[in-house]
DNA sequence: ATTGCAGATTGGCATAGACCAATTCGTGCC
DNA sequence: GGCACGAATTGGTCTATGCCAATCTGCAAT
């Protein structure tokens, strides 16, 4: 098979940082080329694919960095900010936008709504140590009276709902895909243009069946992994009430 | 907020090929460049990012083509084979191997068993049309006699393992996040080096709570969404029994 | 000691061009 | 008509180079 010279040079600079601390510099694009007798055409592509793996970072006028390796997880039935808090992180959230906005032929869709009926919009952006991670927009449908208020005084989006608006969440449903940060996207994250993130739709019923929120996430792909968990309706044998997994 | 050429480029193409129907040529990279007023370096990575959200594809030789969009969709909780046949696909697979390897640390660690202990591995081609869709590498421990035989009459991993083997399961978790393909994954699933990747881990629990699987799984990242969909348990009314979502 | 500015350094973007590899297509042979 | 082969076409890789933008460094002024 194959193997494009990038390749190569990305494996080589892989040996190169396999002992380096986090936050190790490396060699300047321009000594790598040399280094590796290479273009600093090529070293940039090489470099390119391990900062999307989460592997390095660059900034301009700076350098290219080793980066911290993959760790966050996410449960998909649970709060954002409950998840990271099991796991132990201390997640941050700053509210960019409130605002109701007519429902367009999608959205309107997803929540079994006629398209251009009014629904309440939470604009996000999730944070870790500061750093922030996701980006994220919630649509409510219904009758919010000072939701930003109401929101404020809570900070959970979920919590504002449910003690301030009786709105209990029965079911969800997340739809996890790949995409590529847009320049507005990699702007709010401070990530670079092109990185791969993970799309996650989520829409949520309340105990009637009704949709009560759809919601459009972007995580970064190199710092986020996405975990579902479930038991298994054993719909022949109703028995199992074992304990639950370790 | 500055916005590269190469991204202005990647809209124009986007605009070019709004209204065309799957399967249509694009210009040439180097007509591209030149009705673009550009480089053919800066059509191309225009060109990169919009395969890699899988609504183009390039043949060398051949030309540059519009995509199908995304479209399968697969849940957690049962096997691949039910998951897209309920969607109206379908769906196949082909054993590339089957054998028994020594567990190491991270396998070991995964299966609840000592290193060095014997697993049987499974690796399958998932395909969808014919078309490979999914590379995955089930591990399931302890013994299970002429299980390459046993999977040959029927097809699914997960029914043979319930009918041949008494393996039922009880609970799953699945672990999502992006990564790159590298060569030889790339090769086998017929796609570029370098697109991303869903990659799913997969551990399966019986009713007593040891792990009974543990799969490593690489989806086209352009060709695959992954749903989670749960209900809540609602630890404090333990009332709800609403008829399933829509 | 602090601030401010200028220059050097480093990554980011874009160009032009060469050659390779896979595919396509036309031509001519059978 | 069908097949084989070679040329043309098209995407794939790599090089070399220039300039821009962000950052860092060090010196000078305060």
């Amino acid at each position: 098979m194959k193997v494009p010279k990038y390749y190569l040079v990305k494996r080589e600079i892989q040996r190169l940082i396999a002992d380096l601390p986090v936050g190790a510099a490396l060699p300047t694009e321009r000594e790598l080329a040399e280094l590796l007798e290479t273009s600093r055409t090529t070293v940039r592509q090489a470099i390119s694919e391990l900062v999307v793996n989460g592997r390095l970072e660059r900034t301009q006028g700076s350098g290219t960095f080793v980066a911290q390796p993959k760790l966050m997880q996410l449960r998909p039935l649970t709060s954002f900010s409950q998840d990271l808090a099991a796991e132990g992180w201390r997640p941050g959230s700053k509210v960019l936008e409130i605002d109701v906005v007519e429902a367009d032929e999608e959205l309107a869709g997803h929540l079994q709504l006629t398209p251009g009926a009014p629904v309440h919009r939470v604009t996000r952006l999730r944070t870790q140590e500061d750093e922030p991670i996701a980006l994220e927009v919630a649509h409510i449908p219904g009758p919010l009276p000072d939701l930003a208020e109401e929101m404020a005084a809570r900070g959970s989006l979920y919590r504002t709902l449910a003690e301030a608006f009786q709105i209990d969440l029965d079911a969800v449903e997340d739809i996890v895909e790949t995409t590529l940060a847009d320049p507005e996207t990699a702007n709010l994250l401070g990530i670079e243009v092109g990185l791969p993130l993970l799309l996650v739709h989520r829409t949520a019923w309340d105990a009637d069946g009704r949709p009560v929120e759809w919601t459009r996430s972007l995580f970064r792909g190199d710092r986020f992994r996405f975990v579902a968990r479930q038991r298994l309706r054993d719909t022949e044998h109703p028995a199992s009430a074992a304990a639950d997994r370790p």
